[in-house]
DNA sequence: GCTATTGTTCGATCGGAATCGTACATATTA
DNA sequence: TAATATGTACGATTCCGATCGAACAATAGC
């Protein structure tokens, strides 16, 4: 539980996770989809937190990777957790 | 939500809130009924965050004071994040 | 094979938060 | 008033994480 509190509660991660719970799409986004205001090794940095407390998870495909929330494994593990997260209001700078 | 995630995210304060949401009484705790293992002033610290965050509310009486979870506030403002946070196992180390 | 693209790894830096001890303010009690 | 108890404020220290640039590895296309 610490761990997930941990990765969400940094404003970059939080909106990663944002933009992945907006797509649509099953396989999720590729990492230059993922619009974000900082160095690409700060990117990779906040990627691999993510992975590594089980919030998303990573498909390689060629030289680009796909990431995706882990939404039923989430709500498994920590019900409403991630529609709390999601359900509130994203900062409003956005 | 980032600062709710922030306050929740610390070993200590968790440690609060799992205290805190164990006490059945209305009122809550008063400050020296909550078993921590860090020094005075930390404890100061942690319990101010937590109150900045709007997850405690806090009632002088006296020399002591008493500490409480803001659940229906939270409850409003975050459905489900706090019982989700709650429900999940404590650490292993008890 | 060479080059461009994509993401990771590494080292360094920087800021903020956690921690402590001490001093302080306030309230209770003798 | 003096002594004790409780919590806060402050300064100092320490530690962790966010950040960056540069170097590296792997892949795709020429």
């Amino acid at each position: 539980m610490l761990t997930v509190l941990q990765a969400l509660s940094d404003p970059v991660r939080l909106a990663i996770v944002r933009q992945l719970a907006g797509c649509t799409g099953e396989a999720g986004l590729m990492c230059n989809q993922i619009e974000l205001p900082v160095a690409k090794s700060t990117a990779s940095h906040h990627l691999k937190t993510l992975h590594r407390a089980g919030i998303t998870a990573e498909r390689e495909q060629g030289v680009c990777k796909y990431i995706r929330l882990r939404r039923p494994e989430l709500e498994e593990r920590f019900p409403g957790l991630l529609d709390s997260v999601l359900g509130a209001p994203p900062p409003p700078a956005g």
